[in-house]
DNA sequence: GCCGTTTTCGGCCCGACTGTTTTCAGTCG
């Protein structure tokens, strides 16, 4: 599957012909397809071959030439001519802050600077200054952008992004001139890493907020400081936006700083063919500027004909047409989930007893909770002659407090598909959770065959983080996600959503399809303290992103239906 | 370059902030 590819490709093409002036839309057009066409399930080269690009939406005659050409030369003559002109490296120096495709033309055109490197030099011996449009602060500035690029990671995990917003909500919630305080963003779309953080508040008087926010101790620099909106970098190279409008534009504000952008786009063309405008102020006629929304976010989608759209939802992966058809999902909350499915204590690498967890799965309201300790060959590993000693604390555990704990196991994997644990031991646990810990670097077809296998054991009931990813940190495994996904529905395995804020795996596109397909998910902590089982919110949230419905996740199921599940499979 | 329950040509999401301008271009989200 080449569609990521192609659409970096068709990216490629967008940038550099910004760079060269060409027409605006012309580059939109690109973009646009690209962005299509990297959310594609189907495989372009497939889409090719029976003559189908242009039923992809913004693929016309000549995207759909370049893409025919891209696979079969890995390159298009249109590219090879934009980066005659200009070259294909000055790409990097749009991810400046405060750089443009104009000024990257500029600095290319009378100083020939291509790389961020010379960019510094010049900037910093007067070179900069001498060009048209370009003082001292302006060169200031993309000194300290450049400064910033090499410092930034990028985009930040989301539990780390959420500490930060509650942090700058409750220093900001309690000034007298704060009617409403919303985080917004691809936060409040719970979207597995946050770029920048915007939040929104209601006021009538803005300045002293604004005065605030920018005096935040924790402030590094003020980009931007006006009365409605200001931005500043924070001292771990995190930008927040705050943005303040009238209490009646609160509903459209938050709405349009919500987003995704793609979301808002495809609202606001449909908004515009029932002869409607809609900005961050309200909704409005377009003949008369009669607004006629605006307070609430509900009042904003019905005036556009739409029932309310749930943030996670808001991707342009189909939920406007459902909104507008009445059929969007009745989406799974964190109260629908009703136990734990995977946990760990000090039997292998956890840090608490079987009764500290259970005692903390009774906290969250559960009615069951599943203890998964680990297997060998991890070091930390629960032996084989050990397992006996652990399920009679289990069983002595559960009877003590009055609740269910099932006795389980997180077993590993190896790379020929069988499994760590002999079976005698796997048929006496409730649960088996079948991971992948080790060899990751296998190819494609190896490591789908690796878990395919594992998967047709009858004693197994759940395939746990299933892409073996960590955020920012760890690629995900290569494998075909589709197959699992197959086999899972054949026979009755469950796939998981790791809730582990560093894994989040499933992701929120791979669980949309194994929602699809009409497969059970169970969303699992991976708890290794008491503490952690409150990471259910970031699993919750994944499987809202994926559009699924209580019944499309496993342990929203009461103990008994749960047992009746867990046996079934290995009949 | 793409697209069409007003259009096969003429639009394409749109507003805020900054800096260098003296009326606006560039950047960003």
């Amino acid at each position: 599957m080449k569609n990521a590819e192609v659409a970096a490709m068709l990216e490629e093409t967008a940038d550099l012909m910004e760079i060269a002036g060409e027409n605006p839309f012309k580059a939109r057009a690109y973009r646009k397809a690209a962005e299509t066409i990297s959310a594609l399930r189907e495989p372009i080269e497939e889409l090719v071959k029976k003559k189908q690009l242009h039923t992809i939406e913004g693929v016309g005659e000549s995207i759909a030439r370049d893409i025919a050409e891209f696979l079969q030369r890995g390159t298009t003559t249109r590219l090879e001519q934009l980066s005659k002109k200009y070259p294909t490296q000055l790409r990097t120096l749009l991810e400046i802050q405060g750089v443009g495709p104009r000024t990257v033309a500029m600095l290319y055109d009378k100083l020939k600077i291509t790389t961020i490197d010379q960019l510094e030099e010049a900037a910093k011996s007067g070179k900069l200054t001498k060009l048209p449009g370009m003082g001292e602060q302006k060169v200031k500035n993309i000194l300290e952008g450049i400064q910033l690029w090499r410092q930034h990671q990028g985009r930040i995990p989301l539990y780390i992004a959420l500490e930060i917003a509650e942090r700058i909500v409750n220093e900001l919630k309690d000034l007298e001139e704060v009617e409403q305080i919303l985080p917004a963003g691809s936060l409040r779309r719970w979207k597995e890493t946050v770029g920048d953080l915007d939040i929104l508040v209601a006021t009538r008087k803005s300045q002293p907020i604004m005065e605030k926010f920018v005096n935040l101790p924790e402030v590094q620099k003020v980009l931007a400081h006006g009365p409605t909106k200001s931005s500043v970098m924070m001292d771990n190279n995190f930008q927040v936006d705050l943005r303040a409008v009238e209490p009646e534009s609160f509903g459209s504000a938050s709405q349009y700083f919500t987003g995704s952008k793609a979301h808002n786009i495809a609202l606001r063309n449909l908004a515009l063919k029932r002869g409607l405008t809609v900005n961050e102020y309200g909704v409005f006629r377009e003949a008369n500027g009669e607004k006629i929304a605006g307070e609430t976010e509900e009042s904003v989608y019905e005036a556009i004909g739409l029932i309310w759209i749930p943030p996670e939802l808001r991707e342009d992966r189909g939920e406007i047409e459902a909104a507008m058809n009445g059929s969007l999902p009745k989406l799974i909350t964190i109260e629908d989930v009703r136990g734990e499915t995977h946990s760990h204590t000090k039997w292998s690498d956890g840090f608490a007893s079987v009764e500290e967890m259970a005692k903390a799965a009774m906290k969250m309201g559960y009615e069951y909770i599943a203890i998964t300790d680990h297997s060998p060959p991890m070091g930390w590993g629960v032996k084989p002659e050990d397992f006996p000693k652990l399920i009679r604390e289990i069983r002595m555990t559960s009877e003590k407090l009055s609740f269910p704990i099932l006795a389980g196991i997180e077993v590993d994997i190896a790379p020929d598909g069988s499994l760590y644990m002999d079976e005698d031991i796997l048929k006496q646990l409730d649960i088996v959770i079948a991971s992948v810990h080790s060899a990751m670097k296998m190819d494609i077809d190896s490591m789908t065959r690796r878990i395919l296998r594992a998967m047709e054991n009858p004693l197994v009931h759940i395939i746990g983080h299933p892409t073996g990813r960590i955020i920012n940190q760890r690629p995900p495994y290569e494998v075909r996600i589709d197959a699992l996904i197959d086999k899972a529905q054949e026979n009755g395995v469950a796939l998981e959503i790791n809730a582990s804020p560093e894994r989040l795996d499933l992701n929120d596109e791979n669980a949309k399809a194994a929602k699809e397909a009409g497969i059970i998910l169970s969303i699992g902590t991976d708890s290794h303290r008491p503490e952690h089982l409150a990471f259910i919110r970031f699993g919750v949230a994944i499987a809202r992103r994926a559009w699924c419905e209580p019944q499309n996740i496993l342990n929203t199921r009461s103990y008994s239906n749960l047992l009746d599940w867990l046996k079934h499979r290995r009949i």
